[in-house]
RNA sequence: UGCCCGUUGGUCAAACUGGUUUAAGACGUCGCCCUCUCAAGGCGGAGCUACGAGUUCGAGUCUCGUACGGGUAACCA
């Protein structure tokens, strides 16, 4: 049954790409809806113009997709409460402006951002908290209008400016935080709800919006805490029930310490380098959902029907979470070995041929070449375009041992294992990993040499790696000539 | 600086409204085992209630203070 009361959105703005904090807000509203079987929305805040991005919007969608989220209103799929850009609500907004300033509860501002920014430049030397001084302060109604007609005169547009009502104390229970309360006198004054080029301000349209669309909570970043007050007001000045308000902590930087920002380099910060990298989105959903939210049991790997059913409001963390990319590397490894092989074989194999490993249209021998490759790297795969770094050997010809690797085999018996196993492998009727195997068991047999003095030679003159998959298998993927040249290279090498 | 919020191991975190938990579990780290090698896998170890008071028979859980951390102070959202 469906309950349609509760009614959830997220509201992006078009500035760019979906960011992974902003994806986890659009997860855990999408979670809640889900959840209670109510409407998840979508609502495009585009009221800034000027920093609107011209593919914005579809790189949101787009990428809310590809996590998995689907909704039941939004600008693309339409819905009763529509339409969901702000910018195309205008018609909506104007009225109850205009209502706020009947009632005195708004008024026309002309104060000019030169004028504030001195305003708050000489409260900040005085060491105040910079805010807005009201401009008529102490004026009669004739003195004001004189006033106007003046700023009129010079040809000043105004905003408006809604009127903060004095030493009232606004206060909510936070779905996440508690009960949180602020003093009307604290919020910096009066605040603007309607620009000069005529765009309401977020505070005023989230609040016209979230009323009209019948949102009933408001799941949002721990950073909208300071605009709660404000637009509670709001509500407050139209009589209106406000949502409930959930405020979850923020993601920090494990670099820096602070909210992540689009300048953090540590941390890949847009949903779309994951789908690049070959990411796999159920495993990022997971790890997403697991940054400041945690399930009853011990298991920390579930699918989107799973979290879906545990879900559970309360059990949202009230502290920032570090972004720990170790984890999520973890994450995404299980999955890969839990998939479908068709699917990450699909993957993989694009990102081979996007690492220019493979032509852009392989053959069918290639393919099924590629896919015992993959194959054999999907135990330690965490996410598919580490393919082109581990599997490189496959492609090109190494360079010259060095490191741990040379310390490894300068010994005695490496140039026994080395030179044996290359003459016996020149011999063999079928090249596969069976027989490449028993190869290698018979010169254990016949030199004695066994365990790490045996295979480690054979793995690091023929991959020039200390580690990886399996290896009869690997020398089988990277065929005979191959192999034998690898082998004769390092013979060279360490014979010197 | 004002206001708001937070603080359990390196990281994510559990512990319902104060009372068996020796303070779960996961990532990471370390060690061991497995195996023909490394990885994967299995097993195990180390490691935490920021500090100081108070309330209470009893505090990670409540109160206050300190320290530290975060958020916010836009005609951005």
């Amino acid at each position: 049954m469906a309950n349609n009361k509760i009614r959830v959105r997220y509201a992006p703005s078009p500035t760019g790409h979906l960011h992974i904090g902003n994806a986890r807000t659009a997860i855990f509203n999408y979670l809640f809806a889900r959840h209670y079987k109510g409407k998840f929305i979508i609502r495009i805040e585009d009221t800034d113009t000027k920093r609107n991005v011209a593919d914005g919007e579809k790189s949101q969608l787009d990428n809310l997709k590809w996590l998995g989220l689907d909704w039941d209103e939004g600008p693309d799929v339409g819905g009763d409460f529509g339409p969901y850009r702000q910018s195309e609500r205008r018609a909506t907004y104007d009225p109850l402006i205009q209502k706020l300033l009947d009632e005195d509860k708004a008024y026309y501002s002309y104060k000019t951002e030169e004028e504030l920014e001195a305003e708050r430049e000489e409260q900040k030397a005085r060491g105040v908290m910079p805010h807005y001084e009201y401009e008529f302060a102490g004026m009669t109604e004739d003195e004001r209008k004189a006033a106007i007609a003046d700023a009129e005169a010079k040809g000043l547009k105004p905003v408006i400016r809604f009127r903060v009502p004095k030493d009232h104390t606004y206060e909510w229970d936070d779905l996440v935080k508690g009960h949180v309360s602020f003093n009307s006198d604290s919020i910096g004054g009066d605040f603007v709800i309607v620009k000069r080029d005529g765009m309401p301000t977020y505070n005023f349209a989230v609040v016209a919006d979230d009323h009209n669309m019948q949102i009933s909570h408001v799941f949002r970043g721990d950073d909208h805490v300071a605009n709660t007050p404000k637009q509670l007001m709001i509500y407050e000045a139209f009589g209106w029930q406000a949502p409930k308000f959930g405020h979850m902590s923020l993601i920090i930087s494990a670099d820096t310490g602070k909210k992540l920002s689009k300048r953090d380099e540590t941390v890949l910060q847009f949903i779309e380098q994951y789908h690049e990298l070959g990411y796999l989105p159920d495993a990022l959903f997971n790890f997403i959902v697991l940054l400041g939210w945690s399930p009853v049991g011990e298991d920390e790997i579930f699918n989107q029907r799973q979290f879906i059913k545990m879900y559970d409001e309360s059990r949202l963390s009230k502290s920032p979470a570090t972004f720990d990319s170790k984890k999520l590397e973890w994450i995404n490894n299980q999955y890969v070995k839990n998939s479908d092989e068709d699917t990450i074989v699909d993957l993989a194999l694009r990102q081979l041929i996007k690492g220019g490993k493979l032509p852009e249209n392989p053959d069918a021998l290639t393919i099924e070449w590629a896919r015992k490759l993959i194959d054999v790297y999907r135990p330690q795969m965490s996410y598919m375009a580490q393919i082109n770094e581990m599997a490189n050997v496959f492609f090109e010809d190494p360079e010259l041992i060095k490191g741990d690797a040379l310390e490894e085999i300068e010994n005695e018996t490496a140039p026994v294992v080395l030179k044996a196993f290359a003459e016996k492998i020149k011999e063999l009727p079928i090249f596969d990993k069976v027989e490449i195997l028993k190869t290698i068991k018979s010169i254990q047999k016949e030199t004695k040499i066994k365990g790490r003095q045996l295979w480690m030679p054979i793995r690091i003159a023929v991959t020039h790696e200390m580690e990886g998959p399996e290896l009869p298998e690997s020398i089988e993927l990277i065929g005979r000539e191959k192999t034998l040249k690898h082998l004769q290279q390092t013979l060279d090498q360490i014979s010197k």
